[in-house]
DNA sequence: TACAACGTGCTACACATGTAACACAGACAC
DNA sequence: GTGTCTGTGTTACATGTGTAGCACGTTGTA
C-alpha cells in the first residue's frame, strides 16, 4: 500500500540488502558518506521504515538489529514499473537490458524484474515482500 | 536544484508539454481524472510549482495561463538519469531503447535523452530547462 | 440590475520527510 | 566505583505534499 521509497529508504534498503541484518550504528557507518547523516538521524530514518514495515526490527542482547522486509527485486522492480509505466507511459513489453549493468542484480534478479514489470499486472495490486 | 518533480507535478508537467499554456481550469479538466483532485487541488499543485519555477506564470487579458518552465527531455532525463545511476548504481553507457515505446518521445528526443543520461555528467550539475 | 459562474488571492490543516537533540541506563576502562 | 561510551526511547521543529475551502471581484445572463 506504500508506493516507491524515498532516496533517504533506498539508501538505507541498499546497505541492508547488500549487508544483511545489521544495527543501527552499522547501518549509519555504512550509508553516512552517501547521505550525510547524522547517527541521529539514520536512527529516526529507520525507525520510520520500521513503522512502515519496511524493515524488520529484532532485539539480540538487547541491541536492535534491523534487516530489510521488502525484497530488492519487488522494490527495484516496483520503481522501474513506475517510471516506465506511470511517467514514461509506455505499454507493451519492456526490455530490462538497460539495468543488466546493476552491481545489485544477479542475472537471476534481473530475470525476475523483468517479469516483475512485464507481468506484474498493469494496476496497483502490491506485490509487497 | 530541485531534484525530481514528485508525481503530482509530472501529471502537471505532461499536460503542459502535450498542451502547451494552459489555464488552470485547462490543466485541471486535463488531470482531474488521472488525479481525481478537486479544482482547488489543481491550482494549489500548479502554483507551488511557479513558485519553484517550474512553470511560467502569464496573465492574459486578466487570466493566469500556465507554462511548463523545465524542458521534458530534461526531466523526463533526470529520472532516469537518478534512477539507473543513483539507484541501481550502473556506471558506463546506458542504451535507451526501454524507453522507445514512450508516446511522450520522439525519436529525437530519445536521442537526446540518451546524450544526456550519458553525458550530463556523473554529478549534481542541474542542465535546468 | 440582481444572481450565478468563474477566476483570483489567501488560508488551513494533517501527514510525510529532513534533520537532529536530550535524557537515561547499562557496559567498559581506570 | 566513577566517568565515558554507546544504545534506547522520546521529542522537536522546519519544510514539503496532499487536499482542499473561503471571500471577493468581474462578467455573462435572464
Amino acid at each position: 500500500m506504500s508506493a516507491q521509497p524515498n532516496k533517504s529508504e533506498i539508501a538505507v534498503l541498499k546497505h541492508l540488502w547488500t549487508h544483511g541484518e545489521q544495527s543501527a550504528r552499522e547501518v549509519h557507518d555504512g550509508v553516512t558518506d552517501e547521505t550525510g547523516w547524522s547517527y541521529s538521524t539514520t536512527r529516526t530514518v529507520i525507525n520510520r521504515m520500521a513503522d512502515k514495515s519496511w524493515v524488520n526490527r529484532r532485539d539480540v542482547h538487547g541491541i536492535a538489529v534491523f534487516a530489510a522486509a521488502v525484497s530488492k527485486v519487488t522494490v527495484l522492480g516496483g520503481m522501474v514499473r513506475d517510471l516506465t509505466r506511470k511517467v514514461f507511459d509506455i505499454e507493451g513489453e519492456l526490455p530490462v537490458s538497460m539495468f543488466a549493468g546493476s552491481p545489485h542484480l544477479s542475472d537471476g534478479e534481473l530475470d525476475e524484474l523483468e517479469q516483475l514489470i512485464n507481468t506484474a499486472s498493469s494496476g496497483d495490486e502490491e506485490t509487497a515482500k
